[in-house]
DNA sequence: GTGTCACGTATTTTT
DNA sequence: TACGTGACAC
């Protein structure tokens, strides 16, 4: 077979680690330097020159989205479907192994996955219900140490005794968290990869089936991980030395959630016979930008060491803006986004960049106004809008009743005059007896002791309930869904709501049945493990439970949320935080709020290692920027309100003058929020301007506040003196102005 | 049981 | 500034 495509166009260490023979590896990849496509190109390697069968391949990444661009890029590079190959998500993989062996983990049957939200209001429950002040012991903060835990790997039964106060009330409710969610067969996130260690620790027969199963594992953004994932991924390699990661130090930007960089170096030491390679020679950015990057990442003491080179061009020189304050700044980066329109580039070749969210409003507003079409990342997903939520807990409550946390979301909502006090007996009830809150109902029902009203609330949601769980079996699930939001009156609900989302969350709730019927259609029924012929699988069954659809469809929303916009196809201006930029590339990047105090952020900034995190930072924001790379920082900002004067950030001193055009500001300009220029230019874009008065069918007469989104999905503020502000689709909402 | 006002607080985010 | 939460009143 010829296999030069796999190895053609590769630079001398790509094809070195593509073409290894088997053995652990350890590839740094600088950013821009092909990592994905060597761990694609490995992948074609592994079965088409060494004869590895699909089956025998585990790759593992972070992010679905991350999963899926290595699965399309596997399949077409094979000109075939990866067939028993695995290539997911941690949590995707571990929840897998969990489906397949739910008894020998300890889990019901139909256990379901709770996301940090779900997660969080049951832990706010639980603190309540062990009367701990919210102001001393916050909810987050026990969620924070709760989930800490499990990333370490521990148990509540692991921690210390005598720890000091804090530790030994967060113990008190790790422990009475956990068997809540064990008693309601509850699996949370960092709970899917603890187990399926745990399974794969404690059952020697089933982790012997997967490592002789896996005789190779990839690993992609590998100074990602956690303790427990590295834990997870040692125990599943075993000593086959087959684990094949790829990661770099120097974007490590995850520290705050559990990542451990030092897994790199660990990996060296637990794996001597490791090979190292270096992925050195970037593609994307030209020689100025990468010599400013490299130069801001050497001031990082603890790098492994690593010098980004490109054959290309030198390029621009990194601009800087000295912006009078952040009106300007925004002024600035959207007159440079026009210009680079207007020289016949497309906008969505473009990436405003920030620390954090909150500066994403005024460059909004100012698209906006310049009539500039673009597109935010993050925010809210399709899978956590809270109607969704709504609906998806009745659908879990029918999947498992012993399913506390969706009884407690599901039970009054929309309003059936369940309130607290009923509520409270309930929880009473089923914490006297040890049963679940569905199951504590049914008695109280059932005993008569509650007051007539309340009784017959609390009975009619369960008859509701047992209404669709009993015809849930006959129907398709999407006809499931749709009985659902009709019949609890969810979709009601929301119709009627006079909150101005209302439409939008009915809407919402029909997108859902279409995603469910969209669903049943495109899953794939992963009953064929092909495990026939594998060795080790007669001590225990595999894939013997098949997940019903139902089941099915739940863990998909709870491990894939969706995204937070459609409409993507769009040309638009790409806005989002320096993090989630990870991984993507853009010919113009404008990095904003170069401030001490902003970036690096004031919480960062007197530790330490921190402060190399948020470096780390800085350095993947620069290297996101192919041809050109502004950066700005605003001399004053309002920040919370308040006007803040701040020092440009010291990652600004770290590039050298050589790689840097300071850009010549205006001399002088004011803030110019109601400006006659400003205001013109929204009577462009929307044909109404700041401090307009417009008349509402509905609403009455008002004034327009602000205005922002583009398009069909444009949006003004209006204050109205009878309704006060309110939030109006332009495309909807028959203004007419005054 | 639901709506309104005041208060406090204020990174980064995926699963 | 703005949002979410919590106390309080209808």
């Amino acid at each position: 077979m010829d296999v030069s495509h796999i190895l053609d166009d590769m630079n001398d260490p790509q094809r070195e680690a593509v073409s290894a023979p088997a053995g652990s590896m350890l590839v740094l990849a600088g950013a821009g330097s092909g990592k994905t496509r060597v761990l694609v190109h490995r992948i074609a390697w592994l079965i088409q020159v060494m004869g590895a069968p699909s089956w025998g391949i585990l790759a593992v990444t972070f992010t679905n989205k991350a999963a899926r661009e290595m699965k399309g890029r596997i399949e077409s590079l094979l000109g075939q479907p990866v067939g028993g190959m695995w290539v997911g998500t941690f949590h995707g993989i571990a929840h897998r192994l969990l489906r397949a062996h739910w008894q020998e983990a300890g889990l019901p049957r139909e256990f379901q996955i709770l996301d940090s939200d779900d997660q969080f209001r049951l832990i706010k429950r639980i603190c309540r219900e062990m009367n701990l002040d919210e102001a001393q012991w916050p909810p987050r903060q026990a969620q924070w140490f709760i989930n800490t835990q499990k990333d370490e790997g521990r148990r509540p039964e692991h921690l210390d005794e005598g720890g000091d106060p804090f530790s030994k009330q967060m113990g008190a409710v790790y422990r009475e968290y956990q068997s809540v969610c064990n008693r309601g067969g509850l699996v949370d996130f960092a709970e899917l990869l603890l187990r399926s260690h745990e399974l794969l620790r404690d059952r020697p027969d089933i982790l012997h089936h997967y490592r002789e199963r896996f005789q190779h594992i990839l690993v992609d953004e590998f100074q990602d991980t956690n303790s427990i994932q590295y834990a997870w991924l040692r125990l599943l390699a075993g000593k086959h030395d087959n684990l094949f990661v790829v990661g770099d130090d120097d974007q490590s930007i995850y520290g705050w959630r559990g990542a451990k960089v030092e897994n790199i170096r660990d990996f060296q030491k637990d794996y001597p016979d490791t090979r190292l390679l270096r992925l050195e020679q970037n593609y994307r950015s030209t020689g100025h930008i990468l010599k400013a990057a490299n130069a801001v990442i050497a001031n990082n003491p603890s790098r492994l060491g690593k010098n980004l080179w490109t054959e290309g061009a030198e390029g621009e020189p990194v601009n800087l803006y000295a912006a009078f304050n952040e009106v300007d700044e925004a002024r600035f980066v959207i007159e440079r986004i026009r210009r680079f329109v207007e020289e016949g580039h497309r906008r969505s070749e473009t990436a405003i960049l920030y620390r954090s969210n909150a500066q994403s409003r005024l460059f909004e507003e100012s698209l906006f106004q310049a009539q500039i079409p673009y597109r935010v990342y993050g925010g809210l997903r399709f899978f956590e809008r809270a109607e969704i939520k709504d609906a998806l807990a009745y659908l879990r409550l029918i999947a498992n009743p012993e399913d506390d946390a969706s009884f407690e979301r599901a039970v009054n909502m929309p309003p059936r005059g369940i309130g607290a006090r009923t509520l409270e007996g309930v929880r009473a009830h089923a914490r006297d007896f040890g049963c679940s809150l569905w199951k504590g109902a049914h008695d109280l029902v059932k005993g008569g002791a509650l007051p007539k009203r309340a009784s017959g609330a609390l009975s009619g949601f369960l008859d509701l309930m047992e209404q669709m769980s009993s015809g849930a079996a006959d129907l398709a699930l999407d006809e499931l869904v749709s009985q659902v939001i009709a019949v609890t009156g969810l979709s009601e609900h929301f119709r009627k709501s006079r909150d101005g989302r209302g439409l939008d969350r009915v809407e919402n709730l029909e997108e859902l049945v279409n995603a469910t019927r969209q669903f049943s259609f495109d899953a794939p029924l992963e009953t064929g493990v092909e495990t026939e012929d594998l060795p080790g699988a007669d001590t225990f069954q595999i894939g013997e439970t098949a997940e019903n659809p139902l089941s099915s469809f739940l863990s998909h929303a709870a491990l894939e949320a969706g995204e937070s916009q459609g409409d993507a196809f769009e040309d638009c201006v790409q806005l989002m935080t320096l993090h989630s930029a990870k991984g993507l590339e853009f010919p113009l990047v404008f990095l904003t709020g170069l401030e001490e105090g902003l970036f690096p952020h004031s919480m960062s900034s007197e530790d330490p290692v921190r402060l190399e995190e948020e470096r780390r930072l800085c350095y993947v924001g620069m290297t996101r920027a192919m041809q050109q790379l502004y950066i700005c920082y605003a001399e004053s900002r309002r920040l919370h309100g308040r006007e803040h004067y701040a020092l440009p950030s010291r990652f600004l001193r770290e590039i050298p003058s050589e790689f840097v055009r300071e850009v010549r500001g205006r001399p002088k300009v004011t803030r110019p929020v109601y400006s006659p220029a400003a205001t013109r230019s929204t009577e462009q874009a929307s044909g109404y301007r700041l401090g307009q008065r417009v008349l509402h069918p509905k609403f009455g007469e008002g004034v327009v506040l602000s205005a922002e989104g583009q398009g069909g999905s444009a949006r003004v503020h209006v204050n109205f003196e009878a309704v006060g502000a309110k939030w109006l689709m332009l495309a909807y909402a028959n203004l007419e102005p005054i």
